[in-house]
DNA sequence: AACCCGGGGAT
DNA sequence: ATCCCAGGGTT
């Protein structure tokens, strides 16, 4: 059954993938690894336009290790994840600091660096150095889980472990790189999530899930997803062209971003009555202002959270003293990086003011 | 072990 | 709405 697997993919492989990315089949480590940290829970079709960007902005870790952060996480932005690229410019820096520029080259040296965690690790020894190790990710469970009639949820620590055993059992050694680029794409192409292409499937006569029909049951996840809703209300002050925003630095979403004046409520509040709360008038305490207009609500759904957001315009009189904001003209915004919700309302030239 | 972290496409 | 995407880090 696993002999079967292995010659059936890797003959699928051969004979009918066609799947095409501009990372595939290269051998640079640098540019293999920006790939992988690109496409973390991150579509292929998604990612695509920022490797062009960085392998082009970069291109070697060199560049991008010198590269300032505030410039990375403007090109990383609307890209999601934020610590990716904070851990991303870390490694960059690891491989020319304590790695003298030389990407390592074993699989436990690779996953020493910032951001790498097995299946990357994984990725980047086998893709880069041919080296045994077999890929894990998302494709990976689904396609053994059905294939194998496994009911172990992949999300727990169990399934992990004995997913990551079997994967390993069925990798050729000496084609590592090959094997793994095939069950991903096989896993993307044919076994997909949903609609799967079970009656082209080079593997179903031997495919548990298929022969029981548990295709649509399996890989069995646990975890329930709760979404919460929050309640943003930002404060764009201006005073003479300058812009007040700082950079978010709490363990929450949008880490290392930045954003304008944040008052968070705990429900929706009508926008025209911002100004009788207390949250406001904490910070606008002493600054004399005149308000230029209200944004209409900006909606972004997230993986756990709906952000709604609304932006109430204000014309400082004077000069504000504002602690731990920092005046930007507005020229300038373009130069750092804004959750996706901000650079939306950037771009709405409705108000006339941006 | 449980929880957190974005944005977008498909259904 | 819900799921899931070449997952990893923190608590």
């Amino acid at each position: 059954m696993k002999k079967f697997f292995t010659e059936q993919l890797l003959a699928w492989n051969q004979e009918q993938n066609t799947r095409t990315m501009p990372w595939k089949g290269i051998k640079d480590p640098y540019k293999i690894w920006l790939s992988e940290i690109i496409l973390q829970q991150t579509r292929v079709e998604q990612g695509l336009p920022y490797y062009e960007q960085f392998t082009t902005a970069y291109p070697t870790v060199q560049h991008l290790a010198a590269a300032p952060e505030e410039e990375v996480f403007r090109m990383w932005q609307g890209l999601g994840y934020y610590a990716r690229c904070k851990n991303m410019l870390a490694a960059a820096r690891q491989i020319v600091d304590t790695f003298q520029g030389q990407y390592p080259d074993t699989h436990e040296q690779i996953q020493t660096l910032k951001g790498i965690g097995p299946y990357t690790a994984a990725a980047i020894a086998s893709f880069a150095f041919n080296s045994p190790h077999a890929v894990l990710d998302g494709n990976v469970f689904r396609v053994l889980a059905r294939y194998f009639g496994i009911h172990t949820p992949v999300d727990s620590t169990a399934g992990k472990k004995e997913f990551a055993a079997l994967a390993q059992s069925l990798l050729p050694a000496n084609q590592s790189a090959v094997y793994n680029q095939s069950i991903m794409d096989f896993g993307a192409v044919v076994c997909k999530p949903q609609q799967p292409a079970c009656l082209q499937c080079p593997l179903s006569a031997k495919c548990v899930a298929f022969k029981q029909q548990l295709v649509a049951q399996l890989p069995v996840k646990t975890k329930k997803l709760v979404i919460k809703k929050r309640y943003f209300y930002y404060i764009v002050l201006e005073y003479k062209d300058q812009v007040y925003i700082r950079k978010r630095t709490e363990n929450d979403i949008w880490q290392n971003l930045h954003e304008f004046i944040l008052i968070e409520m705990p429900g929706p509040i009508n926008a025209n009555e911002l100004e009788a709360y207390t949250a406001f008038k904490e910070v606008m305490h002493n600054i004399p202002y005149t308000v230029q207009g209200i944004s209409p609500a900006f909606k972004q759904q997230l993986t756990h959270q709906t952000i709604y957001s609304q932006f109430i315009l204000l014309t400082a009189a004077k000069a504000p003293e504002l602690a731990h904001y920092m005046a930007v003209p507005r020229a300038r915004l373009n130069s750092y990086a804004f959750p996706k919700t901000i650079t939306d309302f950037l771009q709405n030239k409705s108000l006339g003011l941006f």
